[in-house]
DNA sequence: ACAGAAAGCTAATACCATTAGCTAATGCTG
DNA sequence: CAGCATTAGCTAATGGTATTAGCTTTCTGT
C-alpha cells in the first residue's frame, strides 16, 4: 500500500468520525441539540481541536447536508432502478425515500425543515436537489408515455405534488408519532393511498 | 372602572408584551433563535428580570404554543362557520388554516414541526389538538351526508389524510419559497388542487 | 402610613462557540 | 536518517447563553 498520504487518511478518518457523532448528538437531543463541545466530549478531545477539522458548527451542518442529501439520493435512485419503469419505479422510489427519511429522522429535519436559522443550502447542494427533481420527473414523463398517467403529469407541478405528499407525512409522523417504524401508527399508512391520488389527479387517457 | 388588581393588570401586559416580543424575535431568527437575553434586551430589561415572569424560557414556547394553537382554532373555526356546512365549510377552513399559518411562520413552525427538543406538549394543548379534530371530522360527516363525499370520508383517517395535505404544502412553501404569500410561488397554489383531491379519495355515491 | 408583595437589580455559576497562541508529534524530503 | 514543516492537539481567554441567589426599591392594598 502506497502511503500516498497516510496523514490525509486519519484525518479524513476524523472527519467522519466527527460526522458520525454529530448525527448521533443530533438523534438523541434534536437537530438544534448539537453541540461543538458535547463532539469534542465524545471523541475524547477539548473543543478548541474540532476547529482544526471543521472551522465552524455551521460547517458540520453543511457537510451533514450534503451528505444527507447525496444519500437520499442514492437509496431513491436505487430503489427505482429495482422496478419497472413509470409508474412502479416513481412509487418505489417515493417509499424508499419515506422510509429513508424516518430512518434518519435527524438528517431529515436539516434536509426538509431547515431547523437552522440562518443555514442556507449551498450551491451543491442545489445542483442535487435539481438531479432529485429530474429522476421524479423522468418517472413521470415514463408513466405518460406508457399511458398509466394522463399527460399532465409530466410537469414540474406534478413532482411538487409528489414531494408535497410525502413531506406532508413525513412532517405528520415526526411530530406526533416520533419513534413508530414506516407502516404503522396513523400517518406513514396513508402512503399508498395518496400514490393512489396521484392517478386520480392525472387520469390516464383511459 | 373599580381598580379590581391594577397590579395584575399592569402584570398581564408585560407577560402579553414579553409574548409579543417573543414571537417578533421568532420571526427575524428562527424558531430557536429565541434568546431570553435578547427579550430582556428588547424590554429594557436585565434578564434575570424575565424570571418575574416565566419560570424558564421553556415556560414562554409553552405558553406561545398554547396561545398559537387557541388562535389557529380560532380562525379556522370562523372560517368554517361562514361557509356553507360540508364541504365548502371544510374547503374554507383548511384554507383560511394554511393562510394564517403561512402568515405566522414561528408560531406554526412550534405548532407542526417541533423545533425545539425536550418541549412535549401540554394537556390543555393535546385538548386543543382534539377539538381541532373534531371540528374538521364534524365537517366531513356534513359533506358525508349531503352526498358531497363518500361514506369513507367520515373516518380519522380522512382527517389525517386533510391535515397531511396542508401540512405537505406548508412545509415545502416555508423551507423553499420563505417570504412569499399565500397563492404565490410552487407550493400554495396546490392547495385547492388538493382539495378536488379529497373528492376524487372519497368519491360521492353518484 | 405602613407592611408586604412585586419587580426590578447585581453577582455568580455553568454552559456554549470561537479565537489566539503555544507545544508536541508526525511524517515527507533531502 | 536527520531535519523541518505541517498537523493535531493543548490551554487560556472572550463574549455569548440560561439560570439561581439574594438584595433593594417601588408600588399598592389595607
Amino acid at each position: 500500500m502506497p502511503p500516498a498520504d497516510r496523514r490525509a487518511r486519519r484525518r479524513q478518518e476524523t472527519i467522519d468520525e466527527i460526522l458520525d457523532i454529530a448525527v448521533a448528538i443530533m438523534s438523541e437531543e434534536g437537530v438544534n441539540g448539537l453541540s461543538l463541545s458535547e463532539v469534542a466530549r465524545r471523541l475524547g478531545i477539548q473543543p478548541p481541536s474540532i476547529y482544526k477539522y471543521f472551522p465552524s458548527l455551521m460547517a458540520i451542518y453543511d457537510e451533514l447536508f450534503l451528505r444527507g442529501q447525496t444519500m437520499h439520493l442514492e437509496v431513491m435512485r436505487d430503489a427505482m432502478a429495482t422496478a419497472d419503469p413509470g409508474l412502479d419505479a416513481l412509487v418505489a422510489g417515493l417509499e424508499a425515500s419515506g422510509r429513508w427519511l424516518l430512518a434518519n429522522r435527524a438528517v431529515a429535519e436539516l434536509l426538509f425543515w431547515r431547523p437552522v436559522p440562518k443555514f442556507e443550502p449551498s450551491h451543491s447542494a442545489m445542483a442535487i436537489s435539481r438531479e432529485m427533481i429530474d429522476i421524479q420527473r423522468a418517472a413521470l414523463v415514463d408513466a405518460v408515455t406508457a399511458g398509466q398517467l394522463g399527460p399532465g403529469a409530466d410537469s414540474d407541478e406534478a413532482v411538487f405534488l409528489v414531494s408535497t405528499l410525502i413531506i406532508g407525512v413525513l412532517s405528520q409522523a415526526f411530530a406526533n408519532e416520533p419513534d413508530l417504524e414506516w407502516g404503522t401508527g396513523r400517518f406513514t399508512p396513508l402512503f399508498p393511498k395518496l400514490m393512489r391520488l396521484l392517478v386520480a389527479v392525472y387520469p390516464p387517457p383511459s
